[in-house]
DNA sequence: GGACAAATTAACCCGTTGGATAAATACTGT
DNA sequence: ACAGTATTTATCCAACGGGTTAATTTGTCC
């Protein structure tokens, strides 16, 4: 296939034209929020024709839910791949920790596409059935992981489990989604591999911590001078 | 005064004019963000020509520093208020816990603003020489109740006063910022004012529990039925 | 009671933007 | 090779949006 007679001014190629555009409205839209994405700019960074955006997905509405449940997507079918139950509890919520910590890390437009629909008052969200019908697996994996510890007597209390997923997606979503204007008011890179790398450990210590009742070895102490990277990079 | 000989078509007030368009800017901009904030609408909302945003602070990117700065000024000065060295240390840091989120709870445009500057990568607050004189308080607060905690064996460990601080504005921030789409995908109504209270008595428990290491009375169960609400409403 | 500046209004300008239309070009099956 | 359809390009446009200009009104000081 493929045996171009002459100069094919182009070639069809509608799947990866839908990716390439999908992909640059994540962009686009995690970069500008809602109102400041520009569909021209999407269509450019595609490098398509602007039509090409209404023809394959839709108008700037569509682009933006289109983005938003691809989103959602594909965390959750990275967060199926983890599974804690052959994990020590102590084990399983430092895996959990590590695991939303780097996929936040690796995914920022994951971070700022919250945001923005969260400005939004969640109204693309709530029109969403796919997004709706996808559960994250996370609920009922730490209510199994505490129900363990618990028993085991690894952990003091029993949690409710949406609380404490919320609470351990705050402790790494806030820092990462604010480094910046954070970065500024505290006068220190907080993105920096050094900065990342205490924050994870500080994260993992105070949730441990909470839960075990035994201080943590590696709880950082005021400007801890040099720290090992985490042990177990999951993601 | 206001002796008005005929029908008078306004009357001037220069101060309160620029108060009610800073006011107006802050709802615009933490309602939509930057790229979705109408300037018309700010004017309309103020109950100003449009010409006025202009002749008393300024363009679209004027207005919206303005309001940043504000929002800063606003915060640093209430937790000026806020003295936590007659406390004991897990009192401290509970007040301060409470403080801080009845803060956010009160103030949702200032989560906003703070999501919409960091999608701006913090551009306009670098900018601002203002706000960047305007030191937090609270780290030097934090560092000084984590002495003492230590020193009076109330705590068990030192930690970095700049990751607790973030650490326990992060876990109120990103349940009230994100509790538009938390809601849906947890279907429960996460600004519900027992949510709220629970969420409260969870995250002083989370800290509390790791700073301390005896694990808090009310550390909340799975669901737990009813909760009082939290003792002190300091703010 | 008028002059002069400050405050406010009304009207308009013009580049941008989301969206639409129609024509051109490439692929597919027969 | 040809018809028919799928895909892409080239324009167009009406509404919008930020910003400006000029005229109008109000307060204040002599």
């Amino acid at each position: 296939m493929a045996k171009r007679k002459r100069v094919l001014k182009w070639q069809r190629d509608p799947e990866g034209m839908r990716l390439r555009i999908l992909e640059a409205a994540k962009q686009e839209f995690s970069a500008h929020g809602i109102g400041g994405a520009r569909v021209d700019r999407i269509a450019q960074e595609a490098g398509a024709n602007k039509r090409m955006l209404y023809y394959h997905v839709g108008n700037k509405e569509d682009l933006y839910l289109a983005v938003l449940e691809g989103a959602y997507e594909k965390i959750r079918a990275e967060e199926r791949e983890l599974d804690l139950e052959h994990l020590a509890p102590p084990e399983a919520i430092e895996r959990l920790i590590d695991f939303t910590w780097n996929y936040f890390i690796k995914n920022p437009e994951f971070l700022a596409l919250l945001n923005t629909e969260n400005l939004a008052k969640a109204k693309n969200l709530k029109r969403s059935t796919k997004v709706k019908s996808m559960h994250s697996p996370f609920v009922e994996m730490i209510r199994d992981v505490v129900r363990r510890g618990v028993a085991s007597g690894d952990f003091r209390v029993a949690v409710d489990p949406v609380q404490l997923y919320i609470s351990i997606a705050a402790l790494g979503f806030f820092y990462l989604s604010n480094s910046a204007t954070l970065s500024v008011i505290f006068g220190r890179d907080l993105l920096a591999k050094e900065a990342r790398d205490e924050r994870l450990q500080h994260m993992v210590a105070l949730v441990l911590a909470a839960l075990t009742g035994k201080p943590m070895p590696s709880f950082a102490k005021d400007k801890a001078p040099k720290l090992r990277s985490a042990a177990h990079h999951t993601a």
